[in-house]
RNA sequence: GGAGAGGUUCCCGAGUGGUCAAAGGGAGCAGACUGUAAAUCUGCCGGCUAAGCCUUCGGAGGUUCAAAUCCUCCCCUCUCCA
């Protein structure tokens, strides 16, 4: 029979890991895991997507996941990856970092019956004493060791304050915390934690003479090697508040050919044998893949009803023939007197959120890019009224894909 | 604390008195081609109803008709030494 490791690696969600046998026997049972989520920004990304999808491909295969929000570590900030320190953070802002995410991570996870737990380490990092973190745990680590973590190795070249050189012995108190706690004996995280993982397994094996084991995934790039989560409007956010389900729903859609057998398997839950069916399509047919992929992303994240939503408005924009409205395409609400006036289209454009700056909007227009009900603007500053629209809604579109229905009050 | 190197537009990186809104590359955007893909080619790529004007080259002053470029002070980073 499966377990979750045999999952994890036919899904491609392992990059590293400790002993495979000791991992094996310890999924025999019920196990808990636990991965650690910074609060650095108010809602989590894609980039973030396969640690949670990792946790809850574990709840499902009747495991305990364990998400921890590092409210505690934030204040100190992770050097992993990073080839520079970030701006310390107040402690207001990671708490009410740390709320929201609590939020969103319920949505991809069961909480009830302590199915899966969420703790916060500020809970116990802010009350730990200085002198007697030092004297029972920071004895415990080399430097001439943790100088040769990959985490650090770059930061030596650039710059590594003392404060950041820490972070790696909070996250080990984490994992003993929580393997003392909650009989945890599995961190998993991205490739850059491998680091600061194994250090924690360290630290329990010399304070408590344990086992505890360690898997790390594949940092995911897409095929031109860009970090996932990435485009040009900033990051892919998992709230829909920053970036829309439709949005959402686009972002999988536009994906590249040969990412998508990957991404079906990492970002949705569709058995294996009908990933493998979808991927083999070939050519144009290869847009169903898509479309399932982001589907099933969208519903995963934001719910069915919402995936189905974003699924009928791009069918809408962008299926065969003629084009129609959707409730889910972005909406930009103005003044009717306004409207009556009339408006300089590069205006409007700028207004609506379709373009950064006027200038933007003018480059956009006069390069023919712009679009008022699927006619194009000739002119940047064409004056757009009422009678611009048809049946009192009128639809912009910039460059091929971005749509804004602009409607009056 | 001492010596050296350096901080340039989203990123990398040229530029050492005017010809600099600043080379080149990357990213991004638009157009062509397509399949809401990739690759390729072309154009754009600080802001502003724009052949002009305004704001940028770590910060603050100064020299000059004119400064990213010269001077002074300050801040920050790196390397070596203590």
């Amino acid at each position: 029979m499966k377990d979750i490791f045999d999952i994890y690696k036919e899904r491609g969600f392992i990059e590293q890991h400790t002993d495979e046998d000791a991992l094996k026997e310890l999924f025999k049972t019920q196990t808990t895991c636990y991965i650690g989520f910074d609060p650095t920004a108010s809602s989590l990304h894609v980039g973030s997507l396969v640690p949670i999808m990792s946790l809850a491909q574990m709840q499902r295969a009747g495991h305990r996941p364990i998400a921890v929000v590092g409210g505690g570590t934030t204040l100190v900030g992770d050097p992993s990856g990073k080839t520079e320190m970030r701006p310390v953070m107040t402690r207001e802002q990671i708490n009410q970092n740390a709320e929201c995410i609590k939020k969103q991570l319920s949505r991809f996870l069961d909480f009830e019956n302590d199915k899966a737990l969420m703790v916060n380490n500020a809970d116990w990092l802010t009350t730990l004493n200085y002198i007697d973190f030092l004297r029972d745990f920071g004895r415990h680590f080399s430097v001439n060791r943790m100088l040769t973590a990959e985490s650090y190795k770059m930061r030596l070249e650039t710059g590594l304050s003392f404060i950041e050189f820490n972070y790696m012995l909070l996250q080990s108190y984490d994992f003993w915390h929580l393997f003392k706690n909650y009989d945890c004996r599995l961190q998993m995280g991205g490739s850059d934690q491998w680091g600061n993982i194994i250090a924690g397994t360290d630290l329990i094996r010399r304070l408590e003479r344990d086992v505890a084991h360690c898997i790390t995934f594949p940092l995911i790039t897409t095929s031109s090697g860009i970090k996932m989560g990435k485009t040009h409007k900033g990051a892919v956010w998992l709230d829909p508040e920053l970036t829309s389900p439709y949005d959402y729903y686009q972002y999988w859609i536009n994906q590249d050919d040969n990412d998508v057998e990957r991404f079906l398997l990492l970002f949705t839950f569709l058995p294996v044998e009908e990933v493998q069916e979808l991927s083999s399509l070939e050519g144009a047919d290869i847009r169903y893949a898509k479309e399932v992929l982001a589907y099933e992303a969208t519903k995963v994240c934001h719910g069915e009803e919402e995936a189905e939503k974003a699924r009928a408005a791009a069918k809408k924009l962008f299926g065969s023939g003629n084009q129609g409205m959707s409730d889910s395409v972005p909406e930009y609400c103005m003044d009717k007197a306004e409207l009556e006036k009339g408006i300089p289209a590069f205006i409007l454009f700028e207004q609506s959120g379709l373009c950064k700056t006027r200038s933007d909007a003018r480059r956009l227009l006069t390069q023919g890019g712009g679009y008022i009900n699927n006619e194009k603007i000739d002119v940047f500053d064409q004056v757009i009224d009422l009678k611009s629209g048809k049946d009192g809604v009128m639809l912009l579109r910039a460059g091929k894909k971005r749509y804004m229905k602009i409607s009056v009050t």
